[in-house]
DNA sequence: CGGAATCCTCCTTGATACTG
DNA sequence: CAGTATCAAGGAGGATTCCG
């Protein structure tokens, strides 16, 4: 059995790494929240029930496809409901869950702090862009 | 002309929509920080200044494109700062700015949300997928 | 109305190899 | 040591179409 390549060792350093980010409960929270659309729709939702289409018209630009996959992917962790009224037409209607507005307070603070400090961002970017 | 197809509207809603992302703060940091590497070298170097390849170990499985297009951007944003040492070899010194460690304190509270709430948001799972 | 299924196209990521 | 250049692949996201 030949010793490992600097390659191989590499990648088994990598899939080792991916599992541990796979596992670490920020980065699973990170990759939730950054989402294009999460934000968007726990925002529209923290102020009340909304139905579908009230969304899809709220967060212009998004696709039915991508609106039903993040409600869907929000559904199963938790973070909001869905309740199906059997009229017709059929009417389905999504809320935050305790879980999901919770979520919104950390979001409210990702918001004061990106609101707070972009400015010092920007004058940082056109320093590098100006200088190099 | 001919009506707008419901895509063709999708289009233009999305494209303006997309400008006002763009612009608005939030979503750039949490593009920023929700970056796959972005967390793990803002905290690596919360604990102190440290050189490329330090970075690269602690972080392992990270490619070296990666690694300096992560630590390039974050230059850019004024989160950290480089330091190049002249000497034989070469020596490169990355360390936080302020602003970063500001960035580290939100990222810590995310971090305590996500270690707080991950389990809620593990049960749901559970019970999403055994329901179905 | 509220989706599901399919196809397709970028864009990001990462491997690899080379340089000052 | 600290990167840069190039290339290939995979997946995320969007358009389109159809269903209950």
């Amino acid at each position: 059995m030949a010793t490992q390549t600097a390659a191989q060792r590499r990648e088994q350093a990598r899939r080792d790494y991916d599992a541990f980010l796979r596992g670490c409960p920020t980065n699973q929270l990170l990759d939730r929240i950054s989402d294009k659309w999460v934000s968007l729709v726990v925002s529209a939702l923290a102020a009340g029930p909304m139905r579908y289409s009230d969304l899809g018209r709220k967060i212009a630009g998004v696709s039915p496809k991508m609106l039903t996959q993040t409600l869907r992917s929000l559904e199963r962790d938790g973070i909001l409901s869905r309740t199906v009224t059997p009229s017709v037409p059929v009417r389905v209607d999504y809320e935050l869950t305790p879980l999901g507005h919770s979520l919104a307070l950390l979001l409210t603070a990702v918001k004061d702090w990106a609101e707070t400090h972009i400015e010092q961002v920007h004058q940082a970017r056109e320093r590098y862009d100006g200088d190099n």
